[in-house]
DNA sequence: AACATATATGAAATAGGTTTCATATGAATA
DNA sequence: TATTCATATGAAACCTATTTCATATATGTT
């Protein structure tokens, strides 16, 4: 796919907002995302915040470094994550804003994209 | 799922970013809002400026109305879609910072994450 | 070196969103 | 109201990211 010619930015193509925004259309890597918001934590810390089982946890977290969403610091046999909070933070806010306008309906919730909520 | 005890909003919880990034996790989808970002236009004119089949926009464009990232005016037999530019300007904006501080090693871009560019 | 803890990796199965294509609906006009 | 233009809708097929599960690797400890 050619480079986007609509944007600020010459190394960003339609593509690369489709990689970046598939990380954070997932619900299990908001879960890490906002978990991480909170405080960095290693794999396992991550693991016993969401109930989640590890192996999932790793592929997500190595998902969504690829993007540089989440940054990474060896500690021991331990690896840490953390946030980059300069990207996300931001994005999280201006969608709680916009939810907060427009979707008091419930219109981005589950039960109106989809009648079978269970 | 449970409502989301990390954010600012009471009506949003982990699906609702799911729902709302899932829109933005798609090629065609994001040309839209790219096109729309320009000028606002009816379904005829998108399908023009992307050189898609019209029912492939219809299907996405109903799909971002859900999540008031598209809004639409009717005029005459014509339906006008236009961007909710409040959330997704800056959040494009934001994208294109990122990417452009980390992913000049073209992290985020087609080629790193799946080998079989084409 | 053997072992335990911590995390990553691979691949097949699965799930859920997108595409396709036929068709229905809506608005305007002759 | 018959016709045309404009757009929406439904459902099956398709595609691709996620899940699952077995296993590999890496680090520290005894």
């Amino acid at each position: 796919m050619n480079k986007c010619t609509c944007n600020l930015n010459p190394y960003l193509n339609h593509y690369s907002y489709h990689i970046f925004f598939t990380n954070l259309a997932n619900e299990l890597k908001i879960g890490i995302i906002l978990s991480l918001r909170k405080k960095e934590k290693n794999v396992t810390e991550i693991v016993k915040d969401l109930k989640v089982e590890q192996s999932k946890i790793s592929h997500a977290l190595i998902s969504l470094k690829k993007c540089n969403i989440v940054n990474v610091k060896q500690k021991g046999k331990k690896r840490i994550y953390f946030l980059n909070k300069d990207t996300i933070v931001p994005i999280l806010e201006l969608i709680d804003k916009h939810a907060f306008t427009h979707c008091k309906n419930k219109c981005c919730v589950k039960e109106n994209n989809k009648e079978k909520s269970k």
